[in-house]
RNA sequence: GCGAAAGUGGCGGAAUUGGCAGACGCACCAGACUUAGGAUCUGGCGGGUAAAACCGUGGGGGUUCAAGUCCCCCCUUUCGCACCA
């Protein structure tokens, strides 16, 4: 026969064979009609059995088309994980859906004239089919698709209960725009500056009226309970913690000092009122600059207060002076691209001098106002104390500018009456430290100073203590179509009206006009927008604008747990038994995003009565991402490896297998093709071992062991045992799946080695029996499918994932001769033989016999020996 | 700059606790069977040596009978944070 390219395994292209070769492409698509067609194989039971509980869950993925390999790789480690759970006896709810809306409906529907709803549909169609055909345990009936109104309807109804709260809520502020999306975004999807999407696109800024989710009422708690996920990855929790960004400080009121008075003159001569003018000139407006600190005990040092570019204040003081106006806009402009660059460290700090003063609420003394570009509107309250002395940033700016730097913390010394530390290296920014030259303060210990500086602040009336946050609140408006409609409406009588609740769904119309320009696409439906206001009946306007799809995301792992309810999102009770899940796996790149929104919303929903867990997830796993030749898979790169070519040519068995053999499920993964041959390998090796044995197999299956294994059944029942254990405490413990394949190839091996003395019946069938039955068993969360063909070959009457986990045996998998290393000076002389079991002077003796240790001892005096149980001498 | 993780053959990786470094797989080499081999099987495979000795886990020190693993210093890579007041 010719060569005629790459060979595929068919069962007609090796007809001399006796043995049917391995052939998964014969194999798989019969199992998955198999598993098709009873679909409560995989089924989770209800509640009410009783059972315990175990969910686990994979991200729900994009409808994009096309599964690609980071997929292949999550739903691996998913589908092992539950395989082996149900085996372990639990219930296992092991659900997949669809994270529907999104963009590239859009992107899609505008080149090649498709509506969404058909392209997404038929996507997630085309990766439905992948997924089966990767033999996935999923509860297929669960299945859960976030664009069809039995969901999106739950969302709207989410939104009327957060509006009637006040968590949803509407105002004006500048928002992210990205013009590629042509929509706006979430703080949280702005990555560098740029469009998550559009790792090119920097965002602007623009000034609209949106929705907003109050995020920022759930931060304390959300920052709080980041302690209780114990069994997250410690990274995750420490992106949420900065995301979070809670800073505890003050709140200190500085005044601005009129104008008409010299600031100057105020400060070196008394002042002397003249109680008529007073009286006669109208009382000048108090104007007060608050200043957000975290340092409230360095007041005393401050020498200078710097405001944002933008502050409020700064408008007042070029109305004053016109000169400063184009200092300033160069100080913002400055700032802003500082900004887009997400790179403000390499900002070189600049300020100008506004003229004015501000009267510090402790000294009582004024200090200049500055502007500064390093100073940020968004953060704080736009303005900060500068203290030179005590912090990096302001003792830069001040020796730039020759501002006064004005010492008021000393290092505590170590001894008491020990010189030194009079004059510390600045800025000096320690706080196990004592006040000096402030006031009634001088003296004590900063954070003692802070607590009571804060306190006679409040009592004066200037000041309180005040904790900001990073965190902004959840902008969710996008002027897109393909999402969901938010339910509001706006009458010009009774203004915002809420979709009454027994008229949702908001329908997405289905027919619609893209066009490039900008603007909700749903303004433009005829008929949508317009629409009677529910409480006058007057012509109104329609909201239409649709929601963030992180919304989708934030609760759809409720509703697996109760997927066809059409009253309420979920039932409570239910999701009292299934909730928190017990396991999510995902990519490291949902940490903040999705990952803070999703915690948001089961507190949001606890403190509506529906659910009664505070967390949705006890035990987080990112997996490591899939590279290729070094880098992470991309189209541009031109490194992409298609699942489907893989399974075309290997079978779903070896892709998947591949997916956990070549590295641990944390690292990232080099896709390298020869190792899945290499696992197609291997697999062929199992098959054609177990089918020539399956006749002494079937056999042995009523029999029972025998009373003592001579010496090649014992070794091979080590092995399995110690193969059992290596996979039991894997799954228990540290999810090394790349061992546990390691290890089962071991066994494997060790049975192939010795076929032969096998097939001659030196091994009793009852051992066969027990050995292939076990390894099946093993298979089965990683080649589910060559687990399903042997196991119906073996006749097994239990459905295989029904079938306990074995438990191992240590008795067995211990060696009965130990190979035992010998070293002289930490170095190997010699590894002797003795039994198991042996004491020490049997094996100091044993070891001193040797005549290599005797070699290496030559001329030497044995000062210590140590010995190790079961380890070396 | 701060914080975290990582660095082991030609490659992916193993060595749960300080105790035989390189399991398992890939690639490669040799052989067998073949009209053929990109199939299968057998053997080899860190460097070094005729064989040993010896040297080897990013680099340099240290602790220990014994260090990939623990301690100190440094280098590199990846990730996260970064004028957050």
């Amino acid at each position: 026969m010719p060569n005629q390219g790459p060979s595929k395994p068919t069962a007609s292209s090796t007809p001399t064979d006796r043995t049917p070769r391995y052939n998964p492409a014969e194999i798989e698509p019969r199992w998955q009609a198999q598993w098709d067609a009873h679909p409560e194989l995989y089924a989770a039971e209800p509640p009410s059995s009783g059972k315990q509980k175990y969910y686990v869950l994979e991200m729900l993925p994009y409808p994009s088309g096309q599964l690609h390999m980071g997929h292949v790789r999550n739903y691996s480690i998913g589908d092992a994980l539950a395989r082996h759970m149900w085996m372990r006896g639990y219930n296992v709810l092991h659900p997949m859906g669809w994270d529907a809306f999104g963009l590239p409906a859009e992107n899609a529907a505008l080149k090649h004239n498709t509506p969404p709803r058909d392209w997404t549909l038929a996507n997630i169609a085309a990766m439905r089919i992948q997924m089966k055909r990767l033999g996935l345990s999923y509860d297929w009936q669960r299945e859960v698709t976030t664009c069809l109104p039995d969901y999106y309807r739950w969302n709207q109804w989410f939104f009327l209960k957060m509006y009637e709260r006040g968590v949803a809520y509407r105002k004006k502020s500048k928002v992210n725009w990205c013009p590629e999306c042509a929509t706006v975004l979430a703080n949280e999807q702005v990555i560098d500056g740029c469009c998550w999407r559009h790792e090119r696109t920097l965002v602007e800024q623009r000034e609209l009226e949106q929705w907003f989710f109050k995020i920022t009422d759930y931060a304390d708690e959300l920052l709080r309970d980041l302690d209780k996920l114990e069994d997250w990855p410690e990274k995750v929790r420490t992106m949420q913690h900065n995301w979070i960004g809670r800073s505890e400080g003050s709140l200190v009121d500085f005044v601005v000092v009129p104008k008409e008075k010299d600031a100057r003159a105020q400060l070196f001569e008394p002042i002397s009122l003249n109680l008529t003018e007073t009286l006669l000139e109208p009382e000048p407006e108090v104007v007060k600059i608050p200043v957000f600190t975290t340092r409230i005990d360095t007041i005393y040092g401050a020498t200078s207060l710097q405001l944002a570019p933008e502050h409020p204040m700064v408008q007042e003081f070029i109305l004053e002076n016109g000169e400063l106006e184009k200092k300033i806009r160069h100080l913002f402009e400055q700032q802003k691209v500082a900004r887009e660059k997400a790179d403000m460290a390499a900002l070189e700090k600049k300020g100008v001098a506004t003229g004015r003063f501000a009267t510090n609420p402790f000294t009582n003394e004024p200090i200049p106002i500055w502007v500064a570009n390093y100073v940020l509107m968004d953060y704080g309250t736009g303005a900060i104390m500068s203290v030179p002395a005590h912090d990096e940033r302001d003792h830069e700016f001040a020796k730039k500018f020759g501002l006064e730097v004005k010492i008021v913390v000393l290092p505590r010394r170590a001894k008491e009456g020990e010189p030194g530390d009079a004059e510390p290296m600045l800025p000096y920014t320690g706080e196990d430290s004592l006040l000096i030259n402030s006031g009634e303060f001088t003296g004590q210990g900063c954070q003692e100073a802070q607590q009571n500086m804060v306190a006679y602040a409040q009592k004066q009336g200037f000041g309180k203590p005040s904790t900001t946050f990073r965190l902004k609140d959840w902008g969710v408006s996008r002027q897109r179509y393909w999402g969901t409609p938010i339910p509001m409406i706006y009458c010009p009588q009774d203004g915002l009206v809420p979709v009454p609740e027994d008229q949702l769904p908001v329908l997405l119309p289905d027919k619609i006009e893209f066009s490039e320009e900008g603007g909700s696409p749903l303004s433009r439906v005829p008929g949508f927008a317009s629409v009677p206001c529910p409480k006058c009946g007057q012509t109104a306007r329609r909201e239409t604008d649709t929601m963030d799809t992180f919304v989708d995301s934030s609760w759809y792992f409720y509703r697996y747990a109760d997927p066809k309810n059409t009253h309420a999102p979920f039932d409570t009770e239910t999701i009292a038994y299934w909730f928190p899940i017990d396991q999510y796996i995902g990519g490291v790149e949902h940490a903040i995003l999705h990952l803070i929104y999703s915690r948001f919303w089961t507190k949001m929903m606890r403190d509506l009565g529906l659910v009664k867990n505070d967390e949705p997830v006890q035990r987080l796993f990112t997996q490591g991402m899939v590279i290729k030749n070094g880098a992470k898979m991309s189209k541009s790169k031109g490194n992409v490896v298609s699942p489907d070519d893989m399974i075309a040519q290997y079978g779903a068995d070896a892709t998947r297998m591949y997916a956990l053999f070549a590295a641990p499920p944390d690292r990232d993964l080099d896709w390298q093709e020869d190792g899945v041959a290499g696992i197609s390998r291997f697999l062929s090796r199992v098959y054609r071992f177990a089918i020539q044995t399956m006749p002494r197999v079937v056999s042995g299956r009523n029999q029972s062991l025998p009373p003592d294994y001579n010496p090649l059944e014992r070794q091979l029942m080590r092995k399995l045992h110690q193969t059992l254990r290596r996979l039991t405490q894997e799954f228990d413990g540290r999810w090394h799946f790349n061992t546990c394949i390691a290890a089962i190839m071991e066994m494997v091996n060790d049975l192939t080695a010795e076929e032969s003395t096998l097939q001659s019946g030196a091994v009793a069938d009852s051992v066969l029996y027990a050995i292939t039955r076990n390894l099946v068993l093993m298979l089965q969360a990683f080649a589910p499918y060559m687990a399903a063909e042997l196991w119906s070959q073996m006749a097994e009457e239990t459905p295989l994932l029904r079938t306990p986990w074995p438990a191992y045996d240590e008795a067995l998998a211990a060696e009965n001769t130990l190979q035992v290393p010998v070293q002289v000076n930490g170095k190997l002389r010699a590894v002797v033989s003795v039994p198991a079991g042996s004491d020490g002077d049997n094996l100091r003796a044993t070891a001193l016999a040797e005549p290599k240790i005797q070699t290496a001892l030559a001329g030497k005096e044995i000062v210590k020996v140590v010995l190790l149980p079961g380890k070396l001498v």
